[in-house]
DNA sequence: AATGAATGAGGATTCATTCAT
DNA sequence: TATGAATGAATCCTCATTCAT
């Protein structure tokens, strides 16, 4: 960076996105647990301190990745849900949701830990900061998803949205297993438990989906 | 109990069922976290060592735990499933299954951890034999469901359980906010993240299942 | 403050008492531990970095504010020693001490922590000026006192007075217990530890007093 | 010591007084707050971890020397309390104070700092246990101190000692100038501060028991 | 003179697990 | 088999102070 001292809003913001930039490096190759603030101090080429100027605590910290890899998710996912053009299918749908997942993995750790670990220890005003811009967002896309589904009612989208949000939880739990566990699901007959964390996400997902669609028809019907 | 040493089989079984009563009821009130092995094993009234010669870990323990609840879950399931005679329907397996989780909140709670906590820092044969049993049980079960729902192909039976163990660890994790969070999601506009973890578990599987109805009588059309 | 710039000498000197004001206030509802710079300044309307144009330190800043206060103590003190017309007696002065610390509570709580707190960390400087400071003030005093109570010898003021500061140290650790024992202190049986400050002081400066005369007279008489 | 597991109670209570005397050790080398519980473990030969299986806390376990020391001096003083046969006098009293106390260099230190630190940080029941203590022991003296001086009333005994203890508080923290200050107070114009706190709370003791002899006097006159 | 971003030292404590008895 | 004394790793965060601007 070219300076040391950040002065203007814009160089705050710089160093802010540098150490965030440099925490989700180091997160990328370490479980959340194992990953210590001084590490990133160090490799960000600041003081400890310093981050505590920027975050207020190593969850705070996370949260921020966290908000701003769903941001740069979600706007993906509106980009297509608004850009389709009478062409809608579920079945495009699910598979644009896999291709932006896959290339997301430290997005799906960070959600897999959000409630258990990153909403954890936060101050009140973060913590409806946080949840205010979820469901701004969550809503947010939950109506692009009504437009582009049709046989989804008002508020249907962002409740599926959190549906999806927990089958990401559940499934990334269930594909990554803990050491001495992921010995053992190699062996042959462990086929089963090799969750495949996109394949389950995308067939569930199509089911629900497809689930969803009939019991709408079913409801017209009557 | 009656004894200060376990002689026979049949006293050790006894105590080790003992401290498992003893852990499951202290895991009834506080997080998995927040338990040590010295309260439970003051409560059981023997020394921290003992629980050592009954289960190699924390870990361990709670898994022999999950192991015996969820057994009695599914060996409650497995009697719906195999006493239904023609009356099969949706709707009554998913009121039956929210009906048996509701009575069993510290299995949802553990299912939740299963992979995160409960698996780690196993020994190689704990794992094996873990993993081995619960595939038997996902497995039998599966195949009462194959035959309970008659639109299941083979083989698909055990994979809507792990689909729905991933909803349970997803909805579980939702349900349970963090203290701060839980002050936020008071506030009226939070509603949305307000989950009930059975409502939605219902609603989804209610879902999901009609989602594979459709999908196997779309097979069958084709 | 109507400008942001201290340039004359007197802006500077309004400044720094603006501050001292602010410090005062602040460590009148909260411990000294628990002040931070960062606070003062905030509340002084300035950066932080300026209260370090007018005081090197922490602890020099709160020994500036021991200073004021001592000598609006001592000011006082002096009046009525020196206004003191053949009518002086013990129990006046007695009286009077009580009253004019009663109404500096701050003052009593900085001579409790002079020593370990706000006299480490200084420089050579400005701690030989302070110390010569005290030593003047507290001479001045003395020589006054002992023209109130003609039983004092020359010098006696000024060690008396020192007498009265280590009692004034030792009685305001004990009236203030710390968070636990305050709980316990309300117990009834524990009465004798309920340390009323300025009841024991007096008590106990009428006694010494009472002794010095008393000890006065035996010399005289010898 | 001549074993690694205290198993009895005798050897635990010989490994507690272990570690007593090793704290002791260090803090008669160290300002307390220099002290960390990892050297005196290590000058123990335990663990830091065995620290806190005999004391909840450092200001517990330095509570505990607190205890201790005050107990041998207490012991001391009503030794000689109760030994006098009609030749109590003030002198003697003063003296025996003055030289049990030159003996016992932290324990002055403990109680200088008992109300700042030591009383800090305890789990309520500890801070009734030892206030009760503490009462007692102060009640006890207090009651041979009324039988050795003729001239105090009920309950003046255990008052004055807490008199006594006010005094080596407020001695104490202006016989241990900070660092700078002391090199200050070696110049020659200082000799007013350079406290020998010895002298300085006999001579005030030595006062005080006259006035309170000589109110006694007075109150029975009138 | 004023600012405020950056610094960085520093230590008590818990508790699952072990192993001598 | 049972005991329980002993172990020891592991890290977040604060805040007075500095100094580049």
């Amino acid at each position: 960076m070219g300076f040391n001292r950040a002065m203007t809003e814009a160089q705050k913001e710089a160093r802010r996105a540098d150490i965030l930039k440099v925490a989700l490096h180091r997160f990328s190759l370490t479980p959340y647990d194992a990953l210590s603030m001084a590490d990133t101090a160090e490799e960000a080429g600041v003081a400890k301190g310093t981050l505590y100027l920027y975050f207020r605590s190593k969850e705070e910290m996370f949260l921020a990745i966290y908000t701003d890899e769903f941001n740069a998710w979600f706007d993906e996912l509106d980009r297509m849900l608004g850009s389709a053009q009478g062409e809608a299918s579920i079945a495009a749908l699910v598979k644009f949701v896999g291709e932006s997942l896959a290339r997301r993995p430290e997005l799906l750790r960070l959600i897999a830990i959000l409630h258990t670990v990153l909403e954890q220890n936060l101050d009140p005003d973060t913590a409806r900061r946080f949840k205010s811009w979820f469901k701004g967002r969550i809503e947010k896309t939950g109506r692009l998803l009504e437009a582009y589904l049709p046989f989804l009612e008002a508020g249907q989208g962002a409740r599926l949205l959190l549906k999806i949000d927990a089958l990401i939880i559940g499934f990334q739990h269930q594909a990554e297993p803990a050491a001495a566990m992921r010995e053992v699901l190699k062996e042959e007959d462990m086929a089963l438990f090799r969750v495949d964390l996109r394949g389950q996400l995308l067939e569930t997902l199509s089911t629900l989906l497809m689930g969803l669609a009939y019991e709408a028809k079913y409801r017209h019907e009557k």
